[in-house]
DNA sequence: ATGCCTTCTGGGAGAAGA
Protein backbone atom coordinates (compact mmCIF):
# COMPACT_ATOMS: atom_id res chain seq x y z
CA UNK A 1 0.00 0.00 0.00
CA UNK A 2 1.28 3.12 -0.85
CA UNK A 3 -0.09 5.67 1.89
CA UNK A 4 0.12 9.77 1.23
CA UNK A 5 -0.82 12.78 3.49
CA UNK A 6 -1.43 16.39 2.12
CA UNK A 7 -2.50 19.28 3.67
CA UNK A 8 -3.52 20.78 0.06
CA UNK A 9 -5.14 23.94 1.50
CA UNK A 10 -8.23 23.65 -0.50
CA UNK A 11 -9.44 21.21 -2.54
CA UNK A 12 -11.78 22.99 -5.02
CA UNK A 13 -8.70 25.18 -5.86
CA UNK A 14 -6.66 22.52 -7.10
CA UNK A 15 -8.25 19.67 -7.10
CA UNK A 16 -6.61 18.68 -10.97
CA UNK A 17 -3.14 18.97 -9.62
CA UNK A 18 -4.19 16.88 -6.45
CA UNK A 19 -5.62 14.17 -8.66
CA UNK A 20 -2.63 14.12 -10.88
CA UNK A 21 -0.57 13.65 -8.45
CA UNK A 22 -2.48 10.88 -6.67
CA UNK A 23 -2.39 9.01 -10.33
CA UNK A 24 0.71 9.58 -11.15
CA UNK A 25 2.43 8.21 -8.09
CA UNK A 26 0.32 5.29 -7.96
CA UNK A 27 -1.45 6.44 -4.43
CA UNK A 28 -3.76 3.92 -2.71
CA UNK A 29 -4.51 6.15 0.38
CA UNK A 30 -4.41 9.66 -0.03
CA UNK A 31 -5.21 11.26 3.25
CA UNK A 32 -5.89 15.09 2.49
CA UNK A 33 -6.04 18.40 5.12
CA UNK A 34 -7.39 21.98 4.96
CA UNK A 35 -9.89 20.70 1.97
CA UNK A 36 -11.49 23.79 2.76
CA UNK A 37 -15.21 23.20 1.77
CA UNK A 38 -18.35 21.41 3.34
CA UNK A 39 -19.02 17.98 2.03
CA UNK A 40 -21.18 18.78 -0.28
CA UNK A 41 -18.89 20.67 -1.85
CA UNK A 42 -16.06 18.46 -2.09
CA UNK A 43 -15.63 17.46 -6.11
CA UNK A 44 -15.92 13.37 -5.52
CA UNK A 45 -16.06 13.29 -9.20
CA UNK A 46 -12.86 14.03 -9.97
CA UNK A 47 -11.37 11.66 -7.66
CA UNK A 48 -14.08 8.65 -8.98
CA UNK A 49 -13.32 9.31 -12.11
CA UNK A 50 -9.56 8.56 -11.23
CA UNK A 51 -10.61 5.54 -9.49
CA UNK A 52 -11.18 6.52 -5.98
CA UNK A 53 -13.46 6.22 -3.20
CA UNK A 54 -13.29 9.35 -1.09
CA UNK A 55 -14.75 10.01 2.50
CA UNK A 56 -14.67 13.82 3.62
CA UNK A 57 -15.18 15.96 6.45
CA UNK A 58 -16.39 19.07 6.25
CA UNK A 59 -18.61 21.94 7.75
CA UNK A 60 -17.52 25.39 6.56
CA UNK A 61 -14.75 27.14 5.12
CA UNK A 62 -12.39 26.15 7.72
CA UNK A 63 -10.27 22.98 7.70
CA UNK A 64 -12.06 20.03 6.50
CA UNK A 65 -10.55 16.48 6.06
CA UNK A 66 -10.58 13.47 3.99
CA UNK A 67 -9.41 9.89 2.97
CA UNK A 68 -9.23 9.33 -0.64
CA UNK A 69 -8.59 5.15 -1.36
CA UNK A 70 -8.30 2.97 -3.88
CA UNK A 71 -10.18 0.22 -2.41
CA UNK A 72 -13.48 0.74 -0.24
CA UNK A 73 -12.72 1.66 3.76
CA UNK A 74 -14.52 0.76 6.61
CA UNK A 75 -15.98 1.84 10.03
CA UNK A 76 -15.37 5.67 9.03
CA UNK A 77 -15.36 8.12 11.66
CA UNK A 78 -15.54 12.00 12.13
CA UNK A 79 -13.49 12.34 15.32
CA UNK A 80 -11.37 10.21 17.69
CA UNK A 81 -12.52 9.71 21.53
CA UNK A 82 -12.31 12.89 23.42
CA UNK A 83 -11.54 15.20 20.67
CA UNK A 84 -11.79 18.71 22.18
CA UNK A 85 -14.32 21.54 20.74
CA UNK A 86 -13.81 24.63 19.65
CA UNK A 87 -16.27 27.73 19.03
CA UNK A 88 -16.40 31.60 18.85
CA UNK A 89 -12.80 32.13 19.58
CA UNK A 90 -12.81 29.48 23.39
CA UNK A 91 -12.47 25.79 23.97
CA UNK A 92 -15.17 24.60 26.25
CA UNK A 93 -16.21 20.80 26.75
CA UNK A 94 -19.71 21.87 25.06
CA UNK A 95 -18.95 23.68 21.91
CA UNK A 96 -18.90 22.05 18.54
CA UNK A 97 -15.69 19.51 17.28
CA UNK A 98 -14.14 21.23 14.34
CA UNK A 99 -13.41 19.19 10.61
CA UNK A 100 -10.01 17.93 12.18
CA UNK A 101 -9.85 14.56 12.23
CA UNK A 102 -11.09 11.60 9.83
CA UNK A 103 -10.31 8.00 10.47
CA UNK A 104 -11.09 4.67 8.60
CA UNK A 105 -9.81 1.50 8.26
CA UNK A 106 -8.08 0.24 4.86
CA UNK A 107 -6.31 -2.37 4.12
CA UNK A 108 -6.30 -3.38 7.54
CA UNK A 109 -4.65 -0.09 8.72
CA UNK A 110 -6.47 2.27 10.69
CA UNK A 111 -5.79 5.00 9.11
CA UNK A 112 -6.51 8.82 10.42
CA UNK A 113 -6.49 12.09 8.43
CA UNK A 114 -5.61 14.78 10.96
CA UNK A 115 -5.55 18.27 11.27
CA UNK A 116 -3.91 19.71 14.33
CA UNK A 117 -5.07 22.73 15.38
CA UNK A 118 -2.43 25.91 14.39
CA UNK A 119 -2.80 27.54 17.94
CA UNK A 120 -1.90 30.88 16.64
CA UNK A 121 0.39 32.35 19.52
CA UNK A 122 1.83 31.33 22.53
CA UNK A 123 -1.15 31.59 25.06
CA UNK A 124 -3.94 32.30 23.07
CA UNK A 125 -6.94 30.19 23.63
CA UNK A 126 -6.25 28.43 20.44
CA UNK A 127 -2.98 27.50 21.95
CA UNK A 128 -4.36 25.29 24.74
CA UNK A 129 -6.93 23.90 22.86
CA UNK A 130 -4.03 22.81 20.73
CA UNK A 131 -2.47 20.81 23.44
CA UNK A 132 -5.76 19.79 24.91
CA UNK A 133 -6.64 17.97 21.25
CA UNK A 134 -2.85 16.39 21.20
CA UNK A 135 -3.34 15.20 24.65
CA UNK A 136 -6.96 13.35 23.65
CA UNK A 137 -5.20 12.25 20.37
CA UNK A 138 -2.37 10.73 22.50
CA UNK A 139 -4.72 9.22 25.00
CA UNK A 140 -6.65 7.74 22.63
CA UNK A 141 -3.41 5.95 20.54
CA UNK A 142 -2.14 4.79 23.93
CA UNK A 143 -5.56 3.35 25.09
CA UNK A 144 -5.76 1.78 21.81
CA UNK A 145 -2.11 -0.06 21.34
CA UNK A 146 -2.52 -1.43 25.28
CA UNK A 147 -5.86 -2.57 23.76
CA UNK A 148 -4.45 -4.16 21.05
CA UNK A 149 -0.21 -4.05 20.56
CA UNK A 150 -0.58 -5.47 17.28
CA UNK A 151 -2.72 -3.12 15.64
CA UNK A 152 -1.84 -0.95 12.67
CA UNK A 153 -2.24 2.27 13.29
CA UNK A 154 -1.32 5.20 11.11
CA UNK A 155 -1.62 8.88 12.02
CA UNK A 156 -1.05 10.99 8.86
CA UNK A 157 -1.46 15.04 8.38
CA UNK A 158 -0.76 18.18 9.53
CA UNK A 159 0.47 18.17 13.18
CA UNK A 160 1.43 21.63 13.35
CA UNK A 161 4.57 21.09 15.22
CA UNK A 162 7.99 21.14 14.28
CA UNK A 163 9.48 18.57 16.75
CA UNK A 164 13.18 19.19 16.32
CA UNK A 165 15.14 22.72 15.72
CA UNK A 166 16.16 21.31 12.45
CA UNK A 167 12.69 20.91 11.10
CA UNK A 168 12.42 24.64 11.59
CA UNK A 169 14.27 26.74 8.79
CA UNK A 170 12.22 30.40 9.38
CA UNK A 171 14.69 32.44 11.66
CA UNK A 172 11.59 34.74 12.67
CA UNK A 173 10.03 31.29 14.28
CA UNK A 174 11.83 31.50 17.96
CA UNK A 175 11.34 29.41 20.72
CA UNK A 176 9.52 31.92 23.20
CA UNK A 177 7.82 33.65 21.09
CA UNK A 178 6.31 31.25 18.35
CA UNK A 179 3.81 28.31 18.06
CA UNK A 180 5.13 25.12 16.72
CA UNK A 181 8.62 25.30 18.08
CA UNK A 182 7.09 25.60 21.52
CA UNK A 183 8.68 22.88 25.00
CA UNK A 184 5.06 21.72 25.38
CA UNK A 185 4.07 21.28 22.07
CA UNK A 186 7.20 19.22 21.17
CA UNK A 187 6.21 17.61 24.38
CA UNK A 188 2.84 16.92 23.12
CA UNK A 189 4.24 14.95 20.03
CA UNK A 190 7.14 13.24 21.60
CA UNK A 191 3.99 12.05 24.15
CA UNK A 192 2.99 10.52 21.24
CA UNK A 193 5.80 8.22 19.85
CA UNK A 194 6.17 7.50 23.60
CA UNK A 195 2.70 6.19 23.23
CA UNK A 196 3.77 3.68 20.32
CA UNK A 197 4.11 5.77 17.64
CA UNK A 198 6.85 6.33 15.35
CA UNK A 199 7.96 8.97 12.68
CA UNK A 200 8.14 6.29 9.54
CA UNK A 201 9.45 8.90 7.27
CA UNK A 202 12.38 10.57 9.50
CA UNK A 203 14.38 7.73 9.20
CA UNK A 204 14.49 7.02 5.23
CA UNK A 205 14.27 11.18 5.03
CA UNK A 206 16.45 12.23 7.12
CA UNK A 207 15.94 16.28 6.01
CA UNK A 208 13.94 18.63 4.48
CA UNK A 209 10.87 20.47 5.16
CA UNK A 210 6.94 19.81 4.25
CA UNK A 211 5.68 23.30 4.24
CA UNK A 212 6.99 26.62 3.47
CA UNK A 213 4.81 30.09 3.32
CA UNK A 214 3.55 31.65 0.54
CA UNK A 215 5.02 34.77 0.87
CA UNK A 216 8.39 36.44 1.60
CA UNK A 217 10.08 34.23 -0.98
CA UNK A 218 10.31 31.59 1.62
CA UNK A 219 10.39 28.21 -0.69
CA UNK A 220 12.82 30.15 -3.19
CA UNK A 221 15.27 30.50 0.22
CA UNK A 222 14.14 27.28 1.65
CA UNK A 223 12.91 28.82 4.73
CA UNK A 224 10.41 26.49 5.62
CA UNK A 225 9.38 23.72 7.90
CA UNK A 226 8.88 20.14 9.10
CA UNK A 227 5.34 19.57 10.03
CA UNK A 228 3.62 16.97 8.16
CA UNK A 229 4.14 13.47 9.51
CA UNK A 230 3.09 9.98 9.26
CA UNK A 231 3.47 8.33 12.61
CA UNK A 232 3.02 4.39 12.63
CA UNK A 233 1.99 1.93 15.08
CA UNK A 234 4.67 -1.05 15.55
CA UNK A 235 2.80 -2.76 13.16
CA UNK A 236 2.86 -0.23 10.47
CA UNK A 237 6.24 0.63 11.10
CA UNK A 238 7.91 -2.36 10.57
CA UNK A 239 5.89 -3.10 6.88
CA UNK A 240 8.01 0.22 5.84
CA UNK A 241 9.78 0.13 2.21
CA UNK A 242 10.12 3.59 1.34
CA UNK A 243 9.17 7.35 2.07
CA UNK A 244 9.47 10.25 -0.14
CA UNK A 245 8.59 13.79 0.93
CA UNK A 246 7.20 15.46 -2.53
CA UNK A 247 9.34 18.85 -2.65
CA UNK A 248 8.45 19.24 -6.26
CA UNK A 249 5.10 19.69 -5.53
CA UNK A 250 5.58 22.82 -4.49
CA UNK A 251 6.84 24.04 -7.03
CA UNK A 252 4.62 25.37 -10.81
CA UNK A 253 0.70 26.80 -10.46
CA UNK A 254 -1.14 27.39 -7.65
CA UNK A 255 0.31 25.05 -5.77
CA UNK A 256 -0.90 24.21 -1.64
CA UNK A 257 1.60 25.64 0.68
CA UNK A 258 2.61 21.72 2.00
CA UNK A 259 4.16 19.02 -0.08
CA UNK A 260 2.60 15.05 0.11
CA UNK A 261 4.62 12.49 2.10
CA UNK A 262 4.14 9.44 1.31
CA UNK A 263 5.38 5.62 2.66
CA UNK A 264 5.47 2.45 0.97
CA UNK A 265 3.88 -0.41 3.22
CA UNK A 266 4.59 -3.78 2.45
CA UNK A 267 1.43 -5.36 4.78
CA UNK A 268 1.82 -8.89 3.47
CA UNK A 269 3.64 -9.97 6.75
CA UNK A 270 6.83 -9.95 8.59
CA UNK A 271 8.68 -13.27 7.37
CA UNK A 272 6.76 -13.40 3.67
CA UNK A 273 10.04 -12.34 2.43
CA UNK A 274 13.58 -10.52 2.74
CA UNK A 275 12.76 -6.88 2.32
CA UNK A 276 14.96 -4.69 4.57
CA UNK A 277 14.61 -4.69 8.28
CA UNK A 278 13.78 -0.67 8.66
CA UNK A 279 12.77 -0.24 12.33
C1' DA B 1 6.38 38.32 16.96
C1' DT B 2 4.46 39.77 12.65
C1' DG B 3 0.79 38.38 7.81
C1' DC B 4 4.89 41.03 2.32
C1' DC B 5 0.45 35.62 0.08
C1' DT B 6 -3.57 32.76 -0.55
C1' DT B 7 -7.86 30.89 0.64
C1' DC B 8 -12.56 31.34 1.93
C1' DT B 9 -17.07 34.10 2.28
C1' DG B 10 -25.18 36.15 0.73
C1' DG B 11 -20.52 39.27 -1.27
C1' DG B 12 -15.65 42.17 -0.28
C1' DA B 13 -13.22 43.70 4.18
C1' DG B 14 -12.19 40.32 7.39
C1' DA B 15 -10.61 35.97 9.15
C1' DA B 16 -7.32 32.39 9.11
C1' DG B 17 -3.05 30.24 8.30
C1' DA B 18 2.39 28.86 10.83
Amino acid sequence: MRLATWNVNSIRARVDRIVDFAVREHIDVLAMQEIKCKVEQFPFERFEEAGFHVEAHGFSQWNGVAIASREPVENVRTAFPGMPGFEKGVESLDAPQEARAIGATVGGVEVWSLYVPNGRALGDPHYFYKLDWLAALEQYTRESLIADPDLALALVGDFNIAPTDADNGVPQIVQGFSTHVSPPEREAFAALERAGLLDVVRPLVPTGFTYWDYKQLRFPRNEGMRIDFILGSPAVANAVTGAVIHRNERKGELPSDHVPVVVDLDLTGPDDDDRPMIF
